[in-house]
DNA sequence: TTCTTGACCTGGACTCCGTCCATCGTAGGA
DNA sequence: TCCTACGATGGACGGAGTCCAGGTCAAGAA
């Protein structure tokens, strides 16, 4: 299973069975899942697993670029396992549902020198928003 | 003071001096303030309002598609009264300061109809990252 | 102007998401 | 095998937002 891993204990992080179990259902499925619902999944695979460690192996595997964090509405922040390709969301308005897309062109590009601002941009996320085949 | 008001006693909204309060903090000032620094500054004109009011009032004025809501992290909602002239957002990823932008291109029409899955996609919002001049 | 009434406001309890911390356990090098 | 620093635990905590029962008041009617 899972580069994933693998590139982690390249980092020098310690394997332990929860790490192995966080990665391995990032690495099953390609929705994205909440915090929570990372946690009940491996929660089925490792009952005594807590919630802290979930939050913290999120949080040291976005910090390290494994995965990405995404926050489509103001509720729980959701994760990406999808983190080395480029892409952006489309997301249903009714359901949430998150499906990643890959539009052509590059909105960083679309932003104009005198748009900036004395900002220096480093990155531009798109949201795509609507409502998915079964809520439309 | 505020064609908002006018807006919303036309739309048959009791006007009255909490409502009258909040419109006058958000048409103030042109940034985007959390709900709780609505309240705090709408507390400095109306002592006794209270946070439930504040919530209830943005939360009204959103649907009724006369404020913005921004969630740029995962933090506090932030509500941008500028909802008549579509823009984007540009996001200090330091001290999440933002400013309003209006980059070139329809980013809509970059979503080929094969990425898009069966929705119906109806708007695209782009937030660019970056540092601004003093976090830089 | 006064009356009436239903829309509105209040404040406090509550939920949800996430973080912190003291303590205990264990992966992996010596 | 032993040691120890890194990691896990779970319970308390904090911020953001929602809900609700009861009190208040804007604005139309008379």
């Amino acid at each position: 299973m899972s580069d994933l891993l693998e590139r982690l204990r390249g980092r020098g992080w310690r394997v332990t069975s929860q790490r192995r179990v966080v990665a391995e259902v990032l690495d099953g499925d390609h929705v994205h899942l909440t915090a929570d619902e990372v946690h009940a999944r491996a929660a089925h695979l490792l009952p005594e697993i807590s919630r802290a460690t979930v939050y913290n192996t999120l949080g040291e595997m976005v910090s390290l670029g494994e995965v990405m964090e995404v926050s489509t509405d103001g509720r729980a922040k959701r994760y990406d396992p999808n983190a080395h390709h480029p892409h952006q969301h489309l997301v249903c308005s009714n359901c949430g549902t998150i499906r990643d897309v890959h539009p052509t062109g590059s909105p960083l590009a679309d932003l104009p020198q005198d748009q900036r601002f004395g900002f220096t941009v480093s990155a531009a996320e798109v949201t795509y928003r609507g409502l998915c085949p079964s809520c439309a």
